[in-house]
DNA sequence: TCATTATAAGTGAACGTTCATTTACTTTAG
DNA sequence: CTAAAGTAAATGAACGTTCACTTATAATGA
């Protein structure tokens, strides 16, 4: 006997589902048969919690997109200044992302098909990130701490740095990563950034 | 009356269009009677030039693939030095490839569908460059100009933000880039590079 | 030169398949 | 018993693909 599941469970078990199988081949690269089999359910019970297989992506997209990081400990759990604070924020970040590699698949997506999506992302998951340099680099700029610097172009380059780290850990199968791991990945793309924009690099 | 094309132009037409639909919404977005249309033929028509339409797409990416950049006038055309020599490269990488966005957004779609097709296609691209990097970076070592880095990481990094400055320059609709031209953001990337790994930036 | 002919290019309807979605019915737990 | 949770089977539309056919173009021969 197949035991049955209460609605909100069998709900999050497709959106599980979904979420694994929409990554990987996108919105037209699945079925709706295919994700029911994965749920093993028959396809009708989709449309019990789900208005059609669009309105079920939308949601699955809507709810990685507005999952956010939580800085608080990454700012307080160690030095104070602006390399060590952001390379803890930046610890987390990664850290978080990587645990599911479905989620930067779905961002990546997102940035090609250029939707309203992608902003959604952004202001949920970078924005902690990219203020957090923004608002410092600022502030040196007018305390004379740090050279003049467009720092739109700052945040950009870290950006992507980030995001090359975060395609290294969890898109590239190959594992010629030496077995690497994320502490020293952000360590060292931080320290390029740093020295990028002559700051003092990370002291240990 | 309708004018009938050669086969070769028929043929180099249908490639056009596929790239751009295939490129914006993927293999499974676009159905061969949309790219007909595109065409101004009939679907038949297609199945006259390609076997399949997987086979189509496999030629279109394969086409893009074994495009590559002719570096030979950056490395000769001005000052020899490593950073004046990846300036130039890099810019003639960048005008090249963003001149279409389908191509910047086909190699996206690579990363994250990440089959072996799509494979050949961003290595070669990014070949010249990395390689360039790579085997300077070496040399670099060996001779003692510079002090022991990962080459790896460092290759990686230059790649993640020329590719963001791609991104930004060809995909991000918004133009709040203020109308920085290529030239610009190279040259800060390039800079912010330069200066990470602890070389001598653009003396200019 | 110009009708005749051969062939390459293109058509449109229809094929079988798969798609997303719905309907009518069955099982299970409280 | 009954409401919730499930299923199997069926739907029409859209898909990739093929087929029998037509039309434009170019080569031929008198």
């Amino acid at each position: 006997m197949k035991p049955k599941l209460k609605a909100g469970q069998r709900r999050a078990e497709i959106m599980e589902q979904s979420k694994r199988l929409f990554a990987r081949l996108g919105l037209h690269g699945v079925s709706v048969n295919e994700i029911a089999e994965a749920c093993k359910v028959s396809p009708a019970v989709l449309y019990q919690h789900f208005r059609s297989k669009e309105a079920l992506y939308e949601e699955v997209i809507n709810d990685l997109a507005c999952e956010r990081e939580d800085y608080v400990d990454a700012v307080l759990s160690g030095p104070s200044d602006f390399a060590n604070v952001l390379y803890r924020m930046t610890v987390i970040f990664v850290k978080g992302r990587i645990r599911d590699a479905d989620s930067v698949r779905i961002e990546l997506r997102s940035l090609i098909d250029g939707d309203e999506i992608q902003e959604k992302f952004f202001s949920n998951h970078w924005k902690g990130l990219s203020e957090y340099i923004e608002l410092s680099l600022q502030e040196m700029k007018e305390t004379g701490t740090i050279k003049s610097i467009d720092t739109r172009l700052a945040v950009l380059s870290y950006i992507a740095l980030v995001r090359q780290v975060m395609i290294t850990l969890s898109l590239d199968e190959q594992e010629g990563n030496g077995g690497a791991g994320v502490e020293y990945y952000v360590k060292g793309i931080l320290n390029i950034f740093l020295r990028g924009i002559e700051l003092p690099t990370l002291d240990w």
